[in-house]
RNA sequence: GCCCAGGUGGCGUAAUUGGUAAACGCAAUAGACUGAGGCUCUAUGCUCGUAAGAGCGUGCGGGUUCGAGUCCCGCCCUGGGCACCA
C-alpha cells in the first residue's frame, strides 16, 4: 500500500459516496428510524467556522454509527438565510443579498462535502426559498386566525442621524455603530406573537424531553414564572391607583414608598398633581433615552425622582408613602410598578439609604398575624406574572419573508388568502431602510398597492419582514418532505419521522431558538399538522471552539481558522478526529493547531498497520477488542467523543506493539474508527478486498465476558496512604487477600510496633489496614 | 447585581461516580538506536536523595470518612449569558 495522502482518498470517496446514495434516508422504511439534527447554518460571507465542524462532525459520527446499528437514518442539511448581515453587506458591496447568499451557500457546500459529512442532500432546504418560505407564511396566517399574531405600539431602536431603525446588536453603548450618534425610542406599530400563552406549557413540557440540565434550567428561567400577588395602591385625593405585583406579599407591613417605571401611564394622568413636574419630566426623557441594557449596566447608581405632592395609601396598613419614578424598575415586567420595602430587599434598601427614605422593620411573624386578617378583608389578589414577553415579530428590513397581511381601512388587518401564497419577495435594486423607519418594500408602490381580499377597496400589503428566527422555528419539520407544495410536510411522514431523536446546536441558542422552535411545533400540533407536543426528544448543545488568543474567533480579531487550510495540510479526517478530541463536547475549548499533528499521526500508525494485519489469531487482543467495542459504542452515545478516540489510540498502539495482528481485529478497529474517521477507513476496508462500503456493515458487538480482567492490581494502603501493589485473581477472598497483604515486607514496615484496629478490603480495588 | 459553567502537570485534558491522581494527545529535557535525523524506543508531577526511599501534590480555608479531584460548609478566581424580574 502506498503511503497515507489524505488529499487523494478522501476526494474519490466524497464523490464515490454521493453517486452510491449512501446516505439517502428512506421514508417509511422498515427500519427502526433515528432523526439526527444539527442546527442548519447562516451562510455567512466568511464561510464554515471550525466551530461548524465541531457539531457536524460529532454528530456526522452519531449518524453513521447509527446507520451501521441498522437504523434508517434522517441527518439532513439546509441553510438559515435570510437576515441582517447579507442586507448590510449587500447596500455595503452594492450585491443583491440573493446573490451572495447564493455564492455563499456554493461556498459552504464546498466546504462541508470536503469534510465528507454523510447529510442527505436531497433534502437540502433554504429559508429564502419562495416555495419554503410560502409554509413561513403559511404557519403565520394560523397564528393570526388564531389571534396568536397581533399588532400593538413598541419601540424601535432609532438612529435620528441615518434615520434608520437599528437592530440591539447595531447599537453599541446606546449610539449607532455606523455614525456614532445617541439612539432614540421611535414607536412603531409592530406585529408579536403571543408565545406567553404558552408559558405554562414550555415549562411543564420539559419534563417531557432528554435535554442537558443546564439547558431545561436555562429556559426555566428565562421563561420566569413566578407566583404572587397585585395589590392596589390608592392615590390620596384622586380616584387612581397604582397596581403593583409581588412575590413577598408577607412583607407588605414594611413597605414605605413605591416606585414606578418611567413610562408609567400614572405619571402623565397625574400631572396637574405632581408639585416637580418639570423635574420629573426631564428624569423620564432621560430615561427613555437609555436601552434596558443601559439601565442594566448602570448597576451601582440607582437614580429616581420622588413624585411631590403625590401620595398612595399602603391598603393593608393606610399608611400614606411616597411615590417615586426610577429607571431601575422596567415597564415590561409586572405592573411596571413596584412597592419597595428597604427592610428586606437589600435593592429597595439602597435606594432608601440615598434618598433619605424610612426604613421600617416588621418581623415576618407580626406581619403574618396581619396579614391573615386582611387575607379576610380580600386584599392582594392572586397572580402569575412571566419574565417572558411576546415575541416582537416585524423587522423593518428588505431580506425577509413577507408578512401575508393586508390593511385596508375599512377592514382593518386582512390576512393574504392561503391560495395567493407565497407573496414573494419582490426583487429590487435599493434595500436601503427608508427614513421613515420603514421597511424598503414600502417604497414600491407596485407591489404595495393591492386591493382588500375582503371588501376589494384599495388596501395596502404589510410592509414589515420576519424575523430571522422564523424560517429556522420549522425547518426540521420540511425537511421530512421538502418538495412538498400542498402542505407544510406530509402528515404520513411527520409521524414516521417525527420528533428528532437528537438535536444538537450552540448554547447561544438555548433560550430564543429552542423556545420559539418549540412554541411553533406546540401551536402546530394544537391545529393538528404536527404529530406530537415536543419536536425534539434529545438535545444537547455543543461548547465554542475559541482561537488560540482565548477569545472569539472573528474577522476583526483577525484569529479566524479556515477549515479549507487545515483540509489541506492534515486532511479531513485528521481535522474531524481533532475536533472531538480536543476537549468535553459541551465545554468550551481553545484552538490548538498543534493537536492536530497528533491526529494525523494516530491516522498514519492505523494506514500502517495494514502491513501487519495478516495473522490468523492474537489471543492477547481479545480483551481489549472487547473493551474497546463497549467504550467507544457507549462514549459516541453520551457524547464523550474525546475519550471514544484516546480508546481507540490505546488499542492502536497495542496493536502496534504486539507481533501479530489479526485482520479480522483490525476490520474491527476499522468499523470503530469508520464513523469518525470515514474516508480513511473506507479506503483501506477496500484495499482490504472488501466490495461494499464499511458503512453498510453492522456495527460490532461486545462480549461482556471477554471484558473481564483476570488478574488485578490490589492496592494496599495502610492508613489510607499507598504503601504496596499485589498483583491477584479477579476473584481473590477477603480472607485470602488478608493473609497475603500481611505477608508483605513493605507492609510489615509500616505496621511494625502499631495494633490493627480494622483493614478494609474493598473487591477488586484495595486493601487498607488502619492502625 | 442575577443565572449557568468551570478551576487537576509546561499545555489540551482523563479518572470505573467515594477507592492507585494525571489515561490519551501535544511540547520540552535526558538517554538508547542510527552514517544522520524533524524516524522509533525508554524515562521525566514537584522537593530532598547517588539510590532505595520519604515528604508534598487536583484554586484557598475548614469539615465528614478507614480513604476526598469527587460529598458538606465558607471564601477566592476565570469564562459564558442576561431583560436590575420585585
Amino acid at each position: 500500500m502506498e503511503k497515507y495522502e489524505p488529499q487523494k482518498i478522501e476526494k474519490k470517496w466524497q464523490k464515490k459516496w454521493e453517486k452510491q446514495k449512501l446516505y439517502q434516508a428512506k421514508d417509511f422504511s422498515k427500519k427502526p428510524k433515528k432523526y439526527i439534527l444539527i442546527e442548519f447554518p447562516y451562510p455567512s460571507g466568511q464561510g464554515l467556522h471550525v466551530g461548524h465542524c465541531r457539531s457536524y462532525s460529532a454528530l456526522d459520527a452519531v449518524a453513521r454509527k447509527k446507520r451501521m446499528e441498522g437504523f434508517n437514518v434522517l441527518f439532513p442539511i439546509g441553510w438559515d438565510a435570510f437576515g441582517l448581515p447579507a442586507e448590510n453587506f449587500a447596500i455595503k458591496a452594492k450585491v443583491h443579498p440573493q446573490e451572495t447568499t447564493r455564492k455563499n451557500i456554493a461556498n459552504y457546500k464546498k466546504q462541508m462535502k470536503s469534510l465528507g459529512f454523510s447529510f442527505d442532500w436531497t433534502r437540502e432546504i433554504n429559508t429564502t426559498d419562495p416555495k419554503y418560505y410560502k409554509w413561513t407564511q403559511w404557519i403565520f396566517l394560523q397564528l393570526f386566525k388564531k389571534g396568536l399574531a397581533y399588532q400593538a405600539e413598541i419601540p424601535i431602536n432609532w438612529c435620528p442621524v441615518c434615520k434608520i431603525g437599528l437592530a440591539n446588536e447595531e447599537v453599541v453603548g446606546g449610539k449607532c455603530e455606523r455614525c456614532n450618534a445617541q439612539v432614540e425610542k421611535k414607536i412603531k406599530k409592530q406585529w408579536l406573537l403571543r408565545i406567553t400563552k404558552y408559558a405554562d406549557r414550555l415549562i411543564d413540557d420539559l419534563e417531557k424531553v432528554d435535554y442537558l440540565e443546564k439547558v431545561k434550567a436555562q429556559q426555566i428561567n428565562w421563561i420566569g414564572k413566578s407566583c404572587g400577588a397585585e395589590i392596589k395602591f390608592p392615590i390620596i385625593n384622586n380616584q387612581l391607583s397604582i397596581k403593583v405585583f409581588t412575590t413577598r406579599l408577607d412583607t407588605i407591613f414594611g413597605c414605605t414608598y413605591m416606585v414606578v417605571a418611567p413610562e408609567h401611564e400614572i405619571i402623565s394622568e397625574l400631572a396637574n398633581q405632581i408639585l416637580n413636574l418639570t423635574e420629573v419630566k426631564k428624569y423620564v426623557r432621560q430615561a427613555k433615552r437609555k436601552s434596558d441594557l443601559e439601565r442594566t449596566e448602570l448597576v451601582k447608581e440607582k437614580t429616581g425622582v420622588e413624585l411631590k405632592g403625590i401620595k398612595a395609601i399602603n391598603p393593608f396598613n393606610q399608611e400614606k408613602i411616597p411615590v417615586w419614578v426610577a429607571d431601575y424598575v422596567l415597564p415590561h415586567y409586572g405592573t411596571g410598578a413596584i412597592m419597595a420595602v428597604p427592610f428586606y430587599d437589600e435593592r429597595d434598601l439602597e435606594f432608601a439609604k440615598k434618598n433619605n427614605i424610612a426604613v421600617k422593620k416588621v418581623s415576618l411573624a407580626d406581619q403574618e398575624k396581619l396579614l391573615n386578617q386582611a387575607k379576610k378583608q380580600g386584599f392582594g389578589k392572586k397572580a402569575v406574572h412571566y419574565k417572558l414577553r411576546d415575541w416582537i415579530f416585524s423587522r423593518q428590513h428588505y431580506w425577509g419573508e413577507p408578512i401575508p397581511i393586508i390593511h385596508c381601512k375599512k377592514c382593518g388587518a386582512v390576512p393574504v388568502s392561503e391560495k395567493d401564497l407565497p407573496i414573494k419577495l419582490p426583487y429590487i435594486e435599493k434595500y436601503q431602510p427608508t427614513k421613515t423607519g420603514e421597511s424598503p418594500l414600502a417604497k414600491i408602490d407596485k407591489w404595495v398597492d393591492v386591493k382588500c381580499p375582503k371588501c376589494k377597496s384599495a388596501a395596502k400589503r404589510e410592509t414589515d419582514t420576519m424575523p430571522n428566527w422564523a424560517g429556522s422555528s420549522w425547518y426540521f419539520m420540511r425537511y421530512i418532505d421538502p418538495n412538498n407544495n400542498k402542505v407544510l410536510a406530509d402528515s404520513k411522514k411527520l409521524k414516521y419521522w417525527m420528533p428528532v431523536d437528537w438535536y444538537n446546536g450552540g448554547f447561544e441558542h438555548t433560550t430564543l431558538h429552542l423556545l420559539y422552535s418549540r412554541f411553533w411545533y406546540k401551536f402546530l400540533y394544537d391545529i393538528g399538522v404536527a404529530p406530537q407536543k415536543e419536536p425534539y426528544s434529545r438535545r444537547t448543545s455543543h461548547g465554542i471552539v475559541l482561537a488560540e488568543d482565548h477569545r472569539k474567533m472573528s474577522k476583526s480579531f483577525g484569529n479566524v481558522i479556515n477549515p479549507d487550510d487545515i483540509i489541506q495540510k492534515y486532511g479531513a479526517d485528521a481535522l474531524r478526529l481533532y475536533e472531538m478530541f480536543m476537549g468535553p463536547f459541551d465545554q468550551a475549548i481553545i484552538w490548538n493547531e498543534k493537536g492536530l499533528v497528533g491526529m494525523r499521526r494516530f491516522l498514519e500508525k492505523v494506514w500502517n498497520l495494514f502491513q501487519k494485519a495478516k495473522t490468523p489469531k492474537n489471543a492477547k487482543l481479545e480483551k481489549l477488542l472487547h473493551q474497546t467495542i463497549k467504550k467507544v459504542t457507549e462514549d459516541i452515545e453520551n457524547f464523550k467523543f474525546n475519550t471514544a478516540i484516546s480508546q481507540l489510540m490505546i488499542l492502536v498502539n497495542e496493536m502496534e506493539r504486539q507481533n501479530q495482528l489479526p485482520v479480522t481485529s483490525y476490520q474491527l478497529l476499522l468499523k470503530l474508527l469508520a464513523p469518525m474517521a470515514p474516508h480513511i477507513s473506507e479506503e483501506i476496508w477496500y484495499q482490504l478486498g472488501h466490495k461494499k462500503s464499511i458503512f453498510e456493515e453492522s456495527w460490532p458487538k461486545y462480549d461482556d465476558k471477554l471484558i473481564k480482567e483476570e488478574r488485578i492490581t490490589l492496592v494496599i494502603q495502610v492508613n489510607g496512604k499507598v504503601r504496596d501493589k499485589i498483583e491477584v485473581e479477579t476473584g481473590i477472598s477477603e480472607e485470602q487477600a488478608k493473609k497475603l497483604t500481611l505477608e508483605r515486607e513493605k507492609v510489615k514496615k509500616w505496621i511494625q510496633g502499631k495494633k490493627i484496629k480494622k483493614m478494609i478490603f474493598i473487591k477488586g480495588k484495595l486493601i487498607n489496614i488502619v492502625c
